[in-house]
DNA sequence: ATGAAAGCGCTAACAG
DNA sequence: CTGTTAGCGCTTTCAT
């Protein structure tokens, strides 16, 4: 491999017949450089084909055009849709992303963190962390580089962090079927012990209460994510209280599931009244990470997250973060969209 | 903001009583140190909690531990899934990755691939390229750096490529189905341009013809991607011919528009028999992106495409080119797993 | 087996 | 406005 020659800024200085640092000057743009010298040396860049590189000009001290990510899932939509927007974004700007998969488990992430830290990256922002100890935010304030989370729920309360609003997500969704005649609204999916689903929950009962319908701790079904059991769940759960007419899924899963329940239990019945019953009147609103056109084909509506602009934010708020030094902490809320069968 | 010391080899030097060369060595394990001296050194590196600076260990000549990736499209479950194993299987063996997403175009990926390479990259990675222009493979063996593709056809002739066995897929597919019994096997889905399309086809084609099957060119029906517009393709197929008794379709949606379709088919004809014929007469099988456990609920045979593993063995491969200056370049394929309702 | 010294390409004082 | 200079943290001959 016949590797080629580098060329670096004396490359440039020489044939622009100035010195390194004018060079240097140019490149980020600082010194009150004369046009004209700025003019012979961008010439001398363009005709070399002259790249600046980033590490040693990290090393020394400046930017490394760098943003840590640490994911915690990538292969979840919600994630993947974050992290193409981020990177989307950041990319436009002339940044580039370091890519850190499975941010779970609270000692592996302040081991990444120290490893991002040591890589000279600029900023660094954790996408899915649970329960995280204050020690990440010391480690990162200590050297300098700003820290920024996302998440599902509010987990973190010191932080600046960016996150959906759960909550305004399931008014949103309870008050439309509300807003359409339901009025026994029952809620299928999610575990108990999750925070989003938590939020969401909340977000549906304050609704109905607001608008004084009732709210029965049974019509609130746990369930695992899939759609076997969920169509299973939501049947039980018209047979036990055949008086509901609309039901919240946590997710995708489940509603999909809960679709093919009512498909189901309006079959098994076996006649034709109560097929009717099932499909026309019990209808269905979900939440989702899915972009919207992927959504069309179900008479469902749903609350959508729009994750990629929750990168796209993100994205803003660490280059804000970096460029300005005193940037206050905040916790950052992302409204989710209503989207119904076209 | 107190920026804290940073530790360096200098630091480690002195606390182990030796020369920073000596911890150099220690650190890439290259030079005879002997063992009590070894030993130390890294007690001084646990003790202190240093970790090496690549930056400056790529600028001097040695390698940045980086892999430079760029996906095209990360929203996607298949380069989603295959990122997410790469990363993985990558910082397993303490190695990072520069992630460019959004690779459609030729000429920023020639950008692109300049920016990686001045970052100091160890190898670069390009994820879904289709029509690369040899200059991309000069420009990377001039510098030196491993570059390797990964797709979802053979685009690359003359590359080191990794590549599902889409053939192989739509064979193991069409078989399953031919040893089920079924002999008027129909293709639903998928542009006539696309290429992995056309592989998949060639497979059923050429599995059809070896078992002496008939193969009717309208029998393989195009279809945009939409479960309403699936649902409708395969309602008006079964309707011209009724006695096909299987088809295959080519993605997920599809598959489950297919599968709307043939509820949806039996329903409309308010006859019980015939619900019954195309609920039960009718096999689905499909090819799959998704990992399996979110399949488990259609009663459709899935060729799944282990993502993963791709990312895995990508990781695996660059990873020699990287430590063995002269690997052979070549194509490599990864064959399809079958996956049936539990 | 280990240490001394010379940079990698760049930036940031400080001079001029 | 622009040049000189001194490193950033690390690797790597070349001595010892």
């Amino acid at each position: 491999m016949a590797h080629e020659k580098k060329i670096t800024i004396n490359d440039v200085a020489l044939a622009a017949g100035v010195s390194t640092s004018t060079v240097s000057l140019v490149l980020s743009g600082k010194g009150r450089i004369s046009s004209a010298t700025g003019q012979r040396v961008n010439e001398a860049i363009e005709q070399l084909g002259f790249v600046r590189n980033r590490q040693a000009a990290a090393l020394r001290g400046g930017q490394s055009g760098v943003i840590g990510l640490i994911v915690r899932d990538l292969a979840a939509p919600f994630y993947a849709e974050l992290t193409a927007g981020l990177t989307e974004a950041l990319e436009a700007q002339g940044r580039m992303v370091f890519l850190l998969h499975g941010g779970r488990q609270g000692e592996h992430l302040l081991h990444r963190l120290e490893t991002l830290l040591n890589q000279g990256v600029d900023g660094i922002i954790i996408a899915g962390a649970s329960g995280v100890d204050v020690g990440l935010c010391e480690r990162a304030a200590q050297k300098g580089v700003p820290l920024l989370f996302a998440s599902r729920a509010s987990y973190l309360d010191e932080a600046d962090t960016l996150r959906p609003d759960n909550m305004q997500a399931a008014q949103m969704l309870t008050e439309h079927l509300i807003r359409r005649g339901h009025q026994r609204i029952a809620w299928l999916g999610g575990k108990s012990s999750s925070l989003t689903r938590a939020e969401r929950v909340g977000g549906y009962c304050a609704t109905l209460l607001k608008y004084g319908l009732p709210f029965h701790s049974d019509w609130v079904v746990e369930c695992d994510n899939s759609q076997k059991l969920a169509a299973e769940a939501i049947g039980a759960l018209l047979r036990r209280n055949p008086t509901i007419s609309a039901v919240i899924c946590y997710n995708e899963t489940i509603a999909m599931g809960a679709w093919f329940g009512l498909l189901r239990a309006g079959r098994q019945s076996g006649e034709g009244s109560v097929e009717t019953f099932f499909e026309q009147q019990v209808a269905l609103a979900a939440f989702a990470d899915l972009p919207e056109n992927a959504l069309d084909d179900l008479p469902i509506v749903w609350a959508v997250t729009p994750a990629r602009e929750m990168g796209y934010m993100l994205a803003d708020r660490i280059l804000q973060r970096i460029e300005k030094t005193e940037t206050p902490l905040g916790q950052q809320i992302m409204s989710a969209r209503l989207v119904r069968q076209k």
